[in-house]
DNA sequence: ACCTGAACACCGTTCAAGT
DNA sequence: ACCTGAACACCGTTCAAGT
């Protein structure tokens, strides 16, 4: 039986490990980026961040809490973005909200299209281990205090797991368009969701 | 650069090869049920199917090979129940023939939670390289037949793309609700559909 | 204290030897 | 022809030695 510990084994407080635990991430995003998960290993983003494999392994555990320091650390962005367009659509309606959030989410995505995938897939690997990580779970407040908000357009018994689905949908759709043009995507993710949302 | 061929290397003719491709695919199975993604390689496959690891690697090039060669098997099984339910909700409404068909979907991989969550994992993985296997056009086939059937009661601008997303969005609630009770999933997957197909 | 990298273990895959 | 399994290569991870 394997213990599951994607933990960082420490938060570096002196300065340079708190470097080379950047660079560790850094090689880890551009190792994914250009060779994909089959040339993703550890020994090669060692390599890549030009510390020796021991030090990585000083600072995570295994090769899942490195990929799971990805994950965050994407999600993190995507969290802050989300909110802040959640902000900014405050009064508008509900199509045209969900609209932004929807091409907040693309452009996250379309960014770096396969590295987004691979920690996507890697995350479902993942998650049934996992705890739920603390940015994912911003990232659904952020949809429930939405939802609450437009609460009388919508149709969902349950705004908690409207929102879980609706991220499983998003993600799934995107994730399944990588390369597709981001409008014609923008258009079926909102009818996905509007659609999910409104149903009767 | 690693080769993408994920063709079984030989079509066994032969009656003791046809048994040994079976026993190794039931091997596989059970060895991803009970162990799976971190158990699962090919000496413990071979070693429960009784056979050496050389004529594993006889009838199926790699690991992914092996993998793909399961995908394909359980699709069959999907297919062949998707397709009669298909044809008994004939002259149905809509929402009726949606909700029967989810419930043939989610059913078929209730039946091994475990393993069919791993192998739609698997597929996501692979798929960038795969050429989209024969049993995976002959669903997205009924289901577009399925929908030009409907074609008066739903929005879609296009029946094909409508098909592939709704893949996509139920694959990805079913499996991010394994162990969810049946009767629930089945109303949250008829919304996603129905909502998607007739937003407007 | 922290870094290093040779060494170990595990697993995907091959191939010389056996039938 | 087909099967076998020891052996090789690659990669995750550790740990004794160095600073």
């Amino acid at each position: 039986m394997k213990k599951a510990n994607y933990k960082p084994r420490k938060r570096p407080q002196q300065p340079r490990s708190v470097k080379m635990v950047t660079w560790i991430l850094d090689a880890a995003t551009r190792v994914l980026e250009k060779e994909s998960l089959e040339g993703f290993n550890t020994n090669r983003v060692a390599e890549v961040a030009g510390v020796s494999i021991g030090s990585l392994y000083q600072y995570f555990p295994n090769k899942d809490a490195l990929t799971v320091a990805l994950i965050e650390k994407t999600q993190q962005e995507l969290v802050i973005a989300l909110t802040k367009a959640a902000e900014l659509t405050h009064a508008k309606p509900l199509a045209e909200s969900v609209r932004e959030l929807a091409r907040v989410a693309i452009i996250h995505q379309q960014t770096r299209p396969r590295l987004s995938r691979i920690l996507d897939l890697e995350e479902q690997r993942l998650s049934p281990e996992a705890v739920l990580s603390r940015s994912a779970r911003a990232i659904q407040t952020t949809l429930v205090d939405f939802l609450q908000q437009h609460r009388k357009d919508i149709t969902v018994p349950n705004v908690q797991e409207a929102a879980t689905d609706i991220l499983t949908i998003v993600k799934a759709l995107v994730d399944a368009n990588t390369g597709e043009v981001s409008e014609k995507l923008e258009r079926r993710v909102e009818r996905a969701i509007i659609g999910y949302l409104c149903y009767s």
